[in-house]
Order: C-alpha cells, then sequence, then structure tokens
DNA sequence: ATTGTGGCCTGCCCGC
DNA sequence: TGCGGGCAGGCCACAA
C-alpha cells in the first residue's frame, strides 16, 4: 500500500510532470475531491498553470504551481491502494492490497497537459483523494528526515500505544500500517508499549531503526518488501527467534509481533 | 485538548 | 457457477 516508499517513487514520477502547462484536469470521480474546494473549483484553479516542484511530506504529494493567486497548491493523497501514472508510467509496479487490473473508471484525477501527456491518480477505492492548498501544517515531521529531538516529542508524555502515534500523521507523517510492525519488530518494541515509557536508549534505538528501514524499504521498492512481512500471517513465525508471532489490535490496526524479543 | 471508535470505499478471497 | 460475508487500512467525523 502507499506508505512513504510508496509515495517517494511517485514523486519521483511527478518530476516529469513539472514544467508542462495544464490544458485542462478532469475529476473522474467527484467523490475523489477533498478539503474545502469544490471539483469545480479546483479544476479551475488548475487550467493552465504548470507544475513548478514536486514535493512529499509524509503520505502527501504536493505539487506546486506557478498561477497567479497565491500560487496553489494541488495535494495528491492515495489511501492504500491509489497510484499515480505520468504519460502512461507507473510510480510502483506493484502495490499490496490493490489491484493490477486497468480500469478507466478507476482513473478518479487527470491531469491533461498541453503536449498531450497526463497524469492520472488511479485508485479502485476512493480512499485517496485530490485536495487544493492542502494544510501541511497539521502534519508531523516527515518520518524519513525526522531527528531524534522530534521523534522524542512526538512520543513523549502520553500513555497511548507506541504503535498508535508512530501511526498518527499529525505528530510523525508517513508511516503507516506495515511499517511500523516492521519498525516496531526490528527495534524490539512491543506496539502496545506506552507511548511515553521508552528510555533514552529505546528511543534512540527506535530513531536508528526507523531511518534504517525507511531507507531499506525505498531502496527494496516498496513498504511491503519489509522482512516481517511474509509472516504477517496466522501460523507466521519471527524471522529472528522462530517465535509465533501474536496477532492484535493496537491503535485499532491489525498488528502481528513477536512475544518473544519485542517489550 | 486528547483519545478511541466507526464509517467510508470496493476489490478480492473464502466457504457454501 | 454465483453469492454473501469478512477483510484490508488511510483518513475523517464524531463522541466522550
Amino acid at each position: 500500500m502507499p506508505e512513504l516508499p510508496e509515495v517517494e517513487a511517485y514523486r519521483q514520477l511527478a518530476e516529469g510532470a513539472l514544467g508542462r502547462p495544464v490544458e485542462r484536469a478532469v475529476f473522474g470521480d467527484r467523490r475523489f475531491a477533498r478539503g474545502s474546494s469544490s471539483p469545480r473549483h479546483l479544476v479551475a484553479a488548475l487550467a493552465g498553470v504548470s507544475f513548478t516542484a514536486a514535493r512529499r511530506h509524509g503520505k502527501l504529494l504536493v505539487l506546486d504551481t506557478d498561477g497567479p493567486d497565491g500560487a496553489p497548491h494541488l495535494g495528491l493523497r492515495f489511501g492504500m491502494t491509489g497510484r499515480l501514472l505520468v504519460d502512461g508510467r507507473a510510480g510502483v509496479e506493484r502495490l499490496i492490497y490493490s489491484s493490477e487490473r486497468e480500469e478507466a473508471k478507476w482513473d478518479r484525477f487527470t491531469v491533461v497537459f498541453k503536449d498531450g501527456g497526463r497524469m492520472v491518480v488511479r485508485d479502485p477505492r476512493l480512499l485517496g483523494g485530490v485536495e487544493l492548498d492542502p494544510t501541511e501544517s497539521a502534519l508531523g515531521p516527515d518520518a524519513l528526515g525526522v531527528t531524534a529531538g522530534e521523534l522524542r516529542r512526538a512520543l513523549e508524555h502520553s500513555v497511548v500505544a507506541l504503535k498508535a502515534r508512530l501511526l498518527d500523521q499529525h505528530r510523525l507523517a508517513g508511516v503507516g500500517n506495515l511499517i511500523a510492525d516492521e519498525v516496531l519488530w526490528r527495534a524490539s518494541l512491543a506496539p502496545h508499549r506506552r507511548s511515553g515509557s521508552l528510555t533514552p536508549a529505546e528511543l534512540r534505538r527506535l530513531h536508528r531503526h526507523l531511518h534504517l528501514t525507511l531507507d531499506e524499504l525505498i531502496r527494496r521498492g516498496g513498504s511491503h518488501l519489509g522482512d516481517l512481512m511474509p509472516e504477517r500471517r496466522f501460523g507466521g513465525h519471527c524471522p529472528r527467534d522462530g517465535t509465533e508471532l501474536v496477532r492484535s489490535t493496537v491503535g485499532g490496526r491489525t498488528s502481528w509481533w513477536c512475544p518473544r524479543h519485542q517489550h
């Protein structure tokens, strides 16, 4: 599913859409419009502009424009099944939980450029969305560049489950369910640990593994390519010590973890 | 303010 | 072969 590594791949793909005047934008499904702007307003704001930068903040992809009225920013979210295509090329090949099929009705939002090319958000389940001028300040620091101090501030003074905090995009942006399980497993921390209970050593360990894991998954090419992923099922075993994994719901999400080495 | 819960959305897989 | 139910989780509205 699109977590930080996939959206980073989408961002790089979207760089191929920069500097190309937009002829028109089209909603394949009006429900894909998010935020306070109507689909009509969003489409009108994009006509004639060119994208000037493709930025990623957590799982949010932002395309800046050279538009006149304060240069509108286009926010793209991909939910768990959304893909980005530029001129027919996909940002990632395989997307777990989504479908490989090509259905015209899944093209929820399309930007047609004056050169004839196009950028498409394809999302079978409509869990993503397109928003004009998304409120980036509502997001926590990006997980890829988060400092140890920022991570500590995102987690301290809270009795909420550690994993729930890691998934809270307002505190830390970019970690989704699969990566949360992978990072906690690598850092030997139980998902239900109270967020504020981590010792300085555990915080350092978590910070180190967060960066190592994200770097590795970006290199491998997807959030579903972690070492824990193949065992995230009934009867699955810990790749480190062979213990049968436990499944529980933490922070409202299905969580798999090793009862022997994660504390 | 913080925190937890349910709903949205629909492809896919399973059992009957 | 079709059908119903359960499942997946990012995000948001809502309640306590």
